[in-house]
DNA sequence: GAACGCGGTTTCATAATAAGAAATAGAGGC
DNA sequence: GCCTCTATTTCTTATTATGAAACCGCGTTC
């Protein structure tokens, strides 16, 4: 190596660090942000390295199959491996473990119980929830089942899913009603559904239980179709007082979770 | 380094390898095949590596996200980055892609044509196929779609969706008949779909085309879901006398083909 | 059609760096 | 409480990854 190497300046410590795996390492995370096949040079350029530096990692992932090489225009992609070690990891982790930094995340940004449910059968069940910190807040227990028609996560689901689909898991009108507000019949809900489809996130104004209001977004996996929803929920004056922040954090929380599930925007 | 390393002998001449990316390589191919959460110690004794070379190595990639720590037993196991790679190595490969070589070597072992079909609305599409070199085959062309109930692919699909869904996607019966092989009843063909999984490959009889028997196995997803079937045709007396070990040969490959989409047996 | 330029790939010398021994620090186990 | 087993850190040094330069194939320009 000549004299050429970077100082590299700051940075603070690198706690044991191996130089080539991190750089290999970055390559890797090219791969992963860009869609298409990369050439050499183009990676050298990006991430500030040497040709045949790059090169050298290249060759080496690509002989362990981490990499692939188109023949004719000598550019390359994400092999085989990569995708065997998503699987891999795929197997690891839970919908719960994947959702539980969002969650933790939410609640602390906007302070209202976040709860995380997801379809199971005909209903929706909660399976997650990060309590706030304020004196009067609305619990739910988790394993709680609900029906989807009357809750914001029900409906952020239903919006999601195929009409078709949605239809289905729907009882035969007039829904059965919970409170005053319970939307009961096909078409007000129907005219909901789009209004969610719009927006990106759903209202449940005191449809399932009096004085609670709800507001939730769905999660969605790498084939669009929703996976979990995520709802913050809290006494139906102070939700509605503050209405668009939370539905906004709903929505970027259900976006992140949405990322790690891998569905791309 | 002291003059413990290994002299490495044969191994061919090494064509541009960093070692210690290879390595780190090694490591994540390790976590790709084991399930659970392993040990520095249990990586490094699989491996043959020295314990500290195996903790700069995974101290690395802890940093870099490919790993994640547990805090209480401080074994490792795959981060969100590993996730994140293959979900975009999914986004660049197409089904036809991974199934190509799988479909190349099969009709190499077998020396029949074989054909890829997907589900498309109620009917299998093929979508692509290799050509045996004998002088006798049966040709299906690109694109071409076919009924679910009398071909090898629609009937290894419908074997393995789920009951509720295969029903939907049949027509009223009796079923239109193609040959005096047709299976035309419900009660018969229920009976072929249980035959079929618990063999695990479906046959086509003449059931579609006079002369023509078909072998088809199906590939599934990580969810456990037909993605496609493959199949391998030929004259009928031809396909009839290699049978078993057609069917052998079929359903092997569409192991291969499940295990590269994510499905583990 | 020859010169040119632009990648990808290979070679090679050299000094930066990764490997490994050893020491340290915890965590259980008996 | 001692002993063992493991994760982590430190430190030395020879190995090895880096990067300049050469090479090569290919497409373009003049």
């Amino acid at each position: 190596m000549r004299s050429e190497r970077p100082p590299k300046p700051g940075k603070g410590k690198a706690p044991t660090v191996i130089g080539s795996v991190d750089r290999a390492m970055s390559i890797l995370d090219l791969f992963a942000q860009k869609a298409g096949p990369l050439a050499v040079s183009e990676v050298g350029r990006a991430l500030g390295l040497n040709p045949s530096t790059t090169h050298h990692l290249m060759s080496t992932m690509l002989q362990r199959g981490y990499l692939e090489q188109d023949a004719a225009t000598r550019r390359y992609r994400l092999g085989l491996k990569a995708l065997q070690l998503g699987f891999a990891a795929r197997r690891s982790y839970s919908l719960l473990e994947l959702a539980g930094p969002v969650l933790a995340e939410l609640c602390g940004s906007v302070d209202e119980n976040v709860n995380l449910a997801v379809l199971e059968g005909a209903e929706m069940v909660y399976g997650h929830q990060v309590a706030s910190s304020r004196a009067i807040a609305m619990f739910t227990r988790l394993g709680a089942r609900a029906p989807l028609y009357c809750t914001a996560v029900g409906k952020a689901y239903l919006a999601y899913l195929d009409r078709a689909r949605a239809w289905r898991l729907l009882p035969e009108p007039p829904y059965p009603g919970f409170t005053p507000h319970t939307v009961t019949d096909a078409p007000a809900l129907a005219a909901e559904l789009d209004r969610i489809r719009g927006c990106g996130w759903a209202l449940d104004r005191e449809e399932r239980e009096a004085g609670v209001v709800c507001v939730a977004a769905p999660a969605l996996d790498q084939a669009g179709s929703p996976a979990a929803a995520l709802s913050v929920s809290g006494p139906s004056t102070r939700v509605l007082d503050r209405l668009p922040e939370l539905a906004a954090a709903t929505v970027a929380a259900a976006g992140r979770l949405s990322a790690r599930l891998g569905h791309d925007a």
